[in-house]
DNA sequence: AATTCCATCTCGACT
DNA sequence: AGTCGAGGTGGAATT
């Protein structure tokens, strides 16, 4: 028997049923009317209704009503759950530390519990992602410009690992930055400070003061004067906001259009 | 009847009752052994496994297994649900537009399916958000230290909306930046660019050239010195991560720990 | 519909 | 355990 299951049961039965649960490392799940709360990194209080409540043997619990894809209230997996009667009524709670939190929620009516054992098949496949984009452009430099050649990937520097570092036809050094998709201007800021740092450790730039991030100056850097375009930061996105642009503009940056997947 | 629920039913049969439970507007879970593809922002695949299948009124689907909080494949409220059975299995598609994307689960057993009606209950209330923390410095402004005065909040600038704008002891303009948690090195980036905003809304600052951003300058301005600091940035939250600390020290700006609720 | 930013973000990788 | 960055982020507010 993989499934088992309680129709409209009495508190007492249900409490039985979810500890034997927990005894399999079943996943669990229990319908009815009840009220929640939660307190730890903020702090909710639910009233009373119709919910599901998600119970995994690996400590995540879920609450979830009949809109939305979040579930109302949850609990990250490594919590512990517990489950008493008490006046008569069905608790079930789910508490963890480090940050400590508990979620408590009171059944005034259990409509239905079930309880199922779980095997098999987590070999999920996922396209399309930032690496799939990096596995591209290594293949194909000539993406990016042509003449371009990767030096390395996850490139370290002071601001953190750069996702490809290379040199276009004249030498220049490049930093690209990567994102799967349409990004704004935080991205921008991301790989402004990888290119400081590149400077900064080449020691490029006429002084120690290196480009302003003054939104006013409109001091972009001509592509043709290699003096102070010594490293050329890109962005590789399928798009760009249009304020991601303004402020790709304003530091003399470029953005290069491509997708982390051919186009069919 | 609030929750009618199939055991081991024929797929013919789990198909009648899903049709039924779409039109009466129902919660349905479907738990059984299945595997699932889905295509759109990226795509993915997932073989054969025992999975707990959550379809929403709204549209939502989740595809869970026995651990972690997320589901490991979705599609977001607002897609649409059908039903079938093709060689005698059951499958389930959810479709949705802009963008268009399309998760497919398939059945070879169905171990049960559940239809519940949900009622009630979405009165949510969280505490210990932004915007406590927000109403917590206004009603007390010495919090953030002294004399502090607020202007306003939500302040419009360039660079878009200021959590707090203020004034010091000084009269010194103050730009507040507010962070319920912990913070990384992402936030100082933010409250920069809404004090070089302010900057050069205010025209101060020896030159049209604002403060550089450069890690290697160690040109903290001076508290003291009041002509290079006549705004002030300030970043409140519970606490900061060392690299945002010392991206805070570049530029001259400070840091006020306070939680968004107060301490019992 | 597109943009922006918060979130009990979650999750994984790395230190 | 803390930090950092990606995500099919989700979700809300605003334009």
């Amino acid at each position: 028997m993989t499934v088992t299951s309680l129709h409209d049961p009495a508190h007492r039965e249900a409490l039985w049923e979810l500890e034997a649960a927990f005894d399999r490392g079943d996943l669990i799940s229990v319908f009815g009317r009840c009220s929640v709360s939660y307190e730890g990194r903020a702090a909710s209080d639910l009233g009373s209704g119709d919910r599901l409540l998600l119970l995994k043997p690996d400590g995540a619990a879920l609450v979830h009503t009949d809109e939305g894809q979040k579930p109302v209230n949850w609990q990250p997996p490594g919590s512990e759950h517990r489950a008493a009667v008490r006046e008569g009524r069905l608790r079930v709670t789910s508490v963890r530390e480090t940050p400590e939190e508990t979620l408590r929620v009171h059944f005034s009516d259990v409509q239905q519990l079930s309880a199922m054992s779980v095997t098999g098949g987590r070999d999920l496949e996922l396209h399309g992602s930032e690496e799939d984009l990096r596995t591209r452009i290594l293949e194909r430099p000539d993406l990016i410009e042509a003449g371009f050649e990767p030096i390395g990937t996850e490139h370290p520097s002071n601001a953190g690992p750069i996702d490809v570092f290379g040199v276009d036809a004249d030498g220049t050094p490049v930093v690209v930055e990567l994102k799967r998709r349409r990004v704004g201007p935080d991205a921008v800021g991301q790989l402004a400070r990888y290119v400081r740092a590149i400077r900064e450790e080449l020691g490029t730039e006429g002084s120690s003061v290196a480009e302003p991030e003054t939104e006013g100056s409109s001091m972009a850097n001509p592509p043709d004067d290699a003096d102070t375009t010594r490293v050329r930061g890109m962005l590789v996105a399928p798009s760009v906001t249009e304020r991601a642009a303004e402020r790709l503009a304003d530091r003399g940056f470029e953005h290069v259009a491509l997708e982390p997947t051919p186009a069919e």
